[in-house]
DNA sequence: ACACCAATCTGAACGTTGTCAAGTTCATCT
DNA sequence: AGATGAACTTGACAACGTTCAGATTGGTGT
């Protein structure tokens, strides 16, 4: 029945012949696909191969395609949680936390692009917002203080802190999808570098830009 | 000549029965598709099957399915440039052709979400701009000439003047994407609507903060 | 030790999709 | 008229998402 002598190299303990923890591998099967062959590759059934199961396996695991879709993407806000923390650790005011926040986020989604637009999507499924925004510790969270710490916005008036909010989402959402897709290669290497050009279009837009505003409508 | 009798009602100049120009109707086909049942149900046989065609006929004027969707787009880009040139011929000054401009782009993709990632998709594929950037007068250049109006950049500073454009279309395309495909229930009726939604996260980045930047890096 | 159960995985199937090769129908040119 | 070639259809193929009836397993209670 099943094969057991062959494993190129033994890399997970042998799986417990049920097979592990399917839900994990499966979702790290996709992040691998969709990096090395791009979203069109990612079906279900690739996802299984990758994983050697069934096509019928995943199932049990997840409801539909869609809830795996949902389950890479949730990994991968996890992982852009993680960049953006360690870029905000080593910045020493408001304006600069935003400035590193937004480059992360647009180097994250340039160098995932297609993971990048799994997660938009689920983010827009989803009511609330990404990064679990609920966690004191959550990026979003992190946004929050430094718009305020900016003088950006009254802290009290809860509807304009929500549009900042949301403003500095669609400026960093804006360029990293730019960023991630269209190729800029003269400007890109006229400024000298991917990262230098990122930085001069989020220089140009929101992130910098909001906290000199005025607070009035 | 072509005249064959039947037409249960005499639609479209009676179908020359090898039916018409199909590229056209196909690309309509397409956008109705894509309006009434979302991106998900755009297929080519489905498209096929609503412009009353076998599904192998598209083939005959398009080389695969990638090829339709960018008519598709296209026509969207053009629709939307028309749209876009309506809004400006109101504005009288530079900084409000710009604000203007950023609205129509926004309520355009509020309107037609899928359309516009197909829109979106195909601008990056493609080296160029979109909405005929050639043109002179095309949107794209219309965003230009307003930059430089609003004393934005050094007009003589090429890279200068490609960045400022891309980092508009940057905020446009943020912004865009949000309103499209997020719901802000709360805050668009807190604000008094969709537009009044748009226009407040479009002053808040880009699209009027530019005009008030220092040239200098 | 044994029997059982629920969770997990397989195999085969169904309907749908994109695509292609081969045929069919029609308008037009000579 | 007859032929040519474009526009369309038919029928097929592999791959996809999904379902379902079994097979297989690990854990639990006795």
């Amino acid at each position: 029945m099943r094969e057991t002598g062959n494993a190129s190299v033994v890399v997970e303990a042998s799986r417990p012949y049920h097979h592990g923890n399917l839900s994990h591998a499966l979702v790290m099967a996709g992040r691998r696909i969709l990096e090395a062959q791009g979203p069109a590759a990612l079906s279900l059934r690739a996802v299984a191969r990758e994983a050697g199961v069934s096509p019928a396996a995943p199932y049990h695991h997840f409801k539909d395609k869609g809830e795996l879709l949902d389950a890479v993407a949730k990994e991968g806000w996890h992982a852009l949680g993680e960049m953006i923390s360690e870029a905000r650790a080593s910045t020493v005011c408001a304006h600069q936390t935003l400035t590193e926040i937004g480059v992360a986020y647009v180097m994250f989604a340039r160098a995932n692009p297609a993971l990048y637009r799994i997660m938009y999507d689920m983010a827009c499924e989803r009511e609330n917002m990404p990064m679990d925004a609920k966690s004191e510790d959550s990026a979003w969270t992190h946004v929050a203080e430094a718009i305020v710490k900016a003088g950006a916005v009254d802290p009290s008036d809860e509807r304009d802190m929500e549009l900042a909010q949301i403003a500095l989402w669609c400026a960093a959402h804006g360029v990293a999808e730019m960023a991630a897709f269209k190729e800029f290669d003269g400007l890109k290497a006229a400024l000298g570098g991917e990262e230098a050009f990122v930085r001069a279009l989020l220089s140009r837009i929101g992130v910098s830009g909001l906290s000199r505003r005025p607070v009035g409508h």
